[in-house]
DNA sequence: GCGACAG
DNA sequence: ATCTTGTCGC
């Protein structure tokens, strides 16, 4: 896949903030999802005092969820990790990843949040700003905004508000299993990331892109031979 | 000043 | 994110 580059990577967190409240001003999440028969899922895992990280992105065929491709990055992050500004810790590796894609999915599914962030910049628009690719978030807990707890059946949504507005959805994935927090990164509305969140919960609390992509990095990181095991 | 805080 | 065994519940 090809991309154009948006900007530099080499920022302070100050610049960063920034940047994300002056890319915030681009941000679509209007758009119903009309087609998609390929759906990507992107993660990173690393190791609790090492600088290597990996990235990896699969394509899922979302008529059987079955995998059409897997790519895998290994390097470094050039950020810390700092609640707010995930996405320059790993977007950079992420990007990479998806360079060396063959299959142009239709909608990505990031395993952090979108739109339901302090800012409205989390880790999703940023990767979807910079692919122009429909993004969604879909984190495993809270960042940011307030919520009634959803009910305890899979398929149940409620609203994720933050001062008068409605960032995003907190959805039961599974019966009886904490859920998950959705919300549109960019060219992508928010009833088509908890619809598309939903459809690929295969009886697992994690949806399959964002699974299936956790399974992959995890097998690079643990194969790796040039990191010393803990 | 205090508490919260994606991965 | 990662470190970690068994265990309670459906």
């Amino acid at each position: 896949m090809k991309f154009p580059t948006l900007h530099s990577w080499d920022l302070s967190p100050k610049e960063a903030i920034a940047l994300q409240k002056e890319l915030a001003q681009q941000i679509d999440v209007e758009r119903p999802l009309k087609k998609c028969a390929l759906i990507a899922g992107a993660d990173c895992s690393y190791n609790r005092f090492s600088p290597t990280f990996y990235a990896a992105v699969v394509v899922l065929r979302t008529s059987d969820w079955s995998i059409v491709e897997a790519q895998g990055v290994i390097g470094e992050s050039p950020f810390p990790y700092i609640p707010g500004l995930l996405s320059f810790r790993e977007t950079p590796i992420v990007l990479q990843a998806f360079a060396k894609l063959e299959h142009r999915p239709d909608a990505i599914m990031c395993d952090g949040q979108g739109f339901a962030h302090p800012r409205r910049f989390g880790l999703a628009c940023h990767l979807g700003l910079w692919l122009g690719i429909p993004c969604f978030g879909c984190a495993k807990t809270r960042l940011t905004g307030d919520h009634d707890e959803p009910g305890s059946n899979a398929g149940a949504v409620a609203p994720l508000h933050e001062k008068g507005e409605h960032i995003g959805n907190v959805v039961r994935t599974k019966n009886k299993t904490k859920p998950v927090y959705v919300s549109p990164g960019h060219l992508i509305d928010l009833n088509s990331a908890t619809q598309w969140t939903l459809e690929s919960s295969c009886g697992y609390r994690i949806p399959e892109p964002t699974r299936q992509a956790h399974l992959h990095v995890n097998q690079m990181r643990l194969q790796d031979t040039s990191e010393p095991e803990v």
